[in-house]
RNA sequence: GGAGGAGUGGCCGAGUGGUCGAAGGCAGCGGUUUUGAAAACCGCCGUAGUCGUAAGGCUACCAGAGGUUCGAAUCCUCUCUCCUCCGCCA
């Protein structure tokens, strides 16, 4: 969420800056300065009369000791009228703020200076490559050929159990999920400092307020049903970890000192993946559920930007260590997402698609995530607090890791071999054709 | 699910209708004293909005939302959270 009172004051600069993600974004301001006025307003209008009444009621604590009882009944009939007007502006203004909310909560975030123009995933440029496209002296196969072949993946019988868009995973192929999990988590508590944290899989609607998936997301997820249907309190399943971990400091006040703080954690992610029809519709690519190992960070604004570049090598690593081609992509402007003000993605090749596939997001909110969950610190001792600046990022999706191996590791057997980081973890340095159902 | 109890500032804790943003204590910060430290003493010590160049003023906030009243931390209603006992349960 952005500051109410900034963008009444720099109204055509937010505009201009919101403009570049799309015409949508900039009307997101429609009647805000107006908005903002009438606040204004009310307010100074609301407080004097409150004063007034304080003020006045303060006389009638000497009046209620005094004798004249005369006096204190006049004066309280009198009085009757000031304390109705005091409540009709104060209900006025809570109105209006409660609009002002629900206004703002739909606004963007505006994209940084960094963040190139562009439309759409196509105009993203390519920030950096590591590694080489393989090259096989066969027809490399797609992920849900080859786990189909080895008996350790399974549409069909998801479907049967679940309908589409889930999956079964069998022998050393669900022990290749557990181990990608294992491996990640390992990297990032033990050598780039994350704490591991479990978190809730079922949040609050304010959580997801709080992260900027609500008010406007509200079809891309899960919502529970307890046994009253119209119940406000029902629970969300989580759409990504980052969810719950950034909203581990709402409402609280951190100290300078203690930031930056990191922290991991592996959890599924649910998402009803609404308006994604036609899209990826075969192999674990778009899945309801999915896995996925999200790395959250709180910083103090001066150090975001450097922060976000810290972030996205720490994702990065895990596709080095596992030796996995990948790109580096800066989403433009017209493709950041709506809590963002700079992403990078990084995507992993995929041998049989012949594209580089989303396999990680990494994303700097500035206080837009930390307004809304109100997370704050105090910049020196004393100091008023301010917002922290939140960044996440996919470190990384396991399901899509699960993919790129399968398909950058395949052998002309049908065979896939296990990259050396995760041998320990499957007991094997080759997954082969399972026996059995 | 049933029956009780409780939610006050960073923490503990007083406050059951009026001058209470809230006693007292602890922790923290600054100072006096001391060779240094401790102790003692003095002062400071919440968040937000709004006006102001500033100093500072005003307003709101005692779990949350409504209500009663001239006036609510205090009374009433609902919600949430926590605790205790019973039931159920991986």
């Amino acid at each position: 969420m952005l500051d109410a009172r900034t963008v009444a004051e720099n109204l055509d600069e937010i505009r201009r800056s919101l403009g570049r993600r799309s015409d949508a974004a900039g009307q997101t301001l429609d009647g805000l300065t107006e908005l903002a006025r009438r606040r204004i307003e009310l307010i100074t209008a609301t407080e004097q009369l409150q004063a007034r009444r304080n003020t006045a009621n303060q006389e009638m604590t000497q009046l209620a000791k005094g004798a004249d009882k005369a006096a204190f009944q006049v004066r309280r009939e009198e009085l009757k009228t000031l304390s109705d007007e005091v409540k009709r502006l104060e209900s006025q203004l809570n109105e209006l703020l409660a609009e002002m909310e629900q206004r703002l909560l739909l606004v963007p975030n505006l994209p940084h200076e960094s963040v190139p123009d562009g439309h759409g995933s196509e105009e993203n440029p390519v920030v950096r490559i590591w590694g080489e496209k393989p090259n096989y002296d066969f027809e490399p196969k797609p992920h849900w050929d080859l786990g189909a072949a080895l008996k350790i993946l399974d549409f069909e019988r998801a479907a049967k159990i679940s309908g589409a868009r889930f999956s079964v995973l069998y022998g050393q192929g669900a022990r290749l999920e557990r181990a990608i999990c294992h491996f990640m988590l390992d990297l990032h508590t033990c050598e780039h400092g994350y704490l591991e944290v479990y978190p809730p899989y079922m949040v609050k609607a304010s959580a997801l307020r709080g992260t900027g998936q609500l008010p406007k997301f509200e079809e891309d997820l899960f919502k529970t049903q307890r046994n009253d249907p119209a119940d406000t309190a029902a629970l969300y399943l989580i759409p990504t970890a980052e969810v719950p971990l950034t909203n581990l400091h709402a409402e609280e006040i951190l100290e300078a000192a203690q930031l930056p703080l990191a922290y991991t954690a592996y959890t599924p992610c649910f998402r009803s993946e609404a308006g994604s029809y036609g899209k990826d519709v075969r192999g674990l690519i778009r899945q309801h559920q999915f896995d996925k190992v999200e790395l959250v960070r709180f910083v103090a604004p001066e150090d975001a930007e450097a922060q976000l570049e810290l972030l996205t090598g720490h994702a990065e690593v895990v596709l080095q260590r596992l030796g996995l081609h990948y790109r580096v992509v800066s989403l433009c402007a017209g493709d950041l997402g709506n809590s963002a003000t700079k992403t990078y993605d990084l995507e992993v090749w995929l041998p049989s698609q012949q594209a580089y596939r989303e396999i990680s997001s990494c994303s700097w909110f500035t206080d837009y995530q930390a307004r809304r969950a109100q997370i704050r610190y105090r910049p020196q001792p004393k100091a008023k607090p301010k917002f922290v600046h939140t960044l996440n990022g996919s470190g990384l999706a396991i399901g899509r890791t699960w993919v790129a191996i399968a398909e950058q590791y395949q052998n002309a057997d049908g065979t896939i071999t296990v990259p050396e980081p995760l041998r320990s973890f499957m007991g094997t340095d080759r997954i082969v054709a399972r026996e059995g159902l």
